[in-house]
DNA sequence: GTAGCAACTCAAGTCCACTTGAGGTCAAGA
DNA sequence: TCTTGACCTCAAGTGGACTTGAGTTGCTAC
């Protein structure tokens, strides 16, 4: 199994240094190997690094992530309130769903308002988002 | 057309003071009147505070909602780009949407785990996720 | 052996979205 | 009149997620 250096993580990643540097020491990562001092990662790193990516774009913090990832996905320990977070996040991430749907909405009909016309057009679709109309 | 008071504003949105003079601070609601020196509010401030709402929980920055507002649902300007940011925004909703998704799958299949057979359960999800499969 | 380069540590700085705290003002009620 | 309460300003602090910069270490190549 291939070991990766830290900019190697980084060119297959996009996660710069100092952020990978930034999640060991706030225990996002676990310590790994070094070879004379220079970290050497797994290639399991990789698919931490994608679900921290995805969890962060939907509205996670790394804290939350910390808890997944440590408590849950590596089964290290079955202790701590993760039921409870995830409960709590599944109902976060509908009530974003909601949002990021009104947003949506919102956005695709002043989109279509032409420069000329704005102001009115404007006043239109903004009332009926504001008036919950759809 | 009554006015509120900022306490007023705050109970009916639950938007702190501070928040509120923080938004007036940064531009994102533009002054409005003052009796003896006191915030005055029209009551459209509730549509505006309810989008400024629904927005950051879309994923909006403050300054993102500002353009917004400011040049877009107020018409004060046809200025800036906003058209680009608007088409930004929606793919970055588009993308989050996907994000979003994936992390429901997995903490609806994470939470169906029982807490005997956790650790087998998880190594099972768990690699399902991190495999990309369904 | 020394120059170069990639990585290292540690402290401090940055941006965002606010909150907190100290001290001040003003109309209304006892 | 004097106190209370709601508001005010302004500066500083907070938490999250990193980045930046200075100074150090340790192979590798010449």
């Amino acid at each position: 199994m291939a070991t990766l250096s830290i900019n190697q993580v980084t060119t297959q990643t996009g996660v710069r240094p100092s952020a990978l540097r930034y999640y060991e020491e706030i225990g996002l990562l676990r310590p790994m190997g070094r070879v004379s001092g220079r970290r050497q990662y797994d290639e399991s790193i990789l698919q931490r690094l994608a679900l921290i990516q995805t969890g962060q774009r939907a509205g996670f913090t790394l804290s939350e992530l910390g808890v997944l990832l440590n408590n849950v996905l590596d089964a290290t320990s079955t202790a701590g309130d993760w039921h409870a977070l995830v409960e709590r996040k599944l109902k976060e991430m509908d009530a974003m769903l909601v949002n990021i749907g009104s947003m949506k909405r919102l956005l695709e009909d002043i989109r279509d308002c032409d420069d000329e016309s704005l102001a009115e057009c404007i006043v239109l679709t903004g009332q009926r988002h504001m008036t919950g109309q759809s």
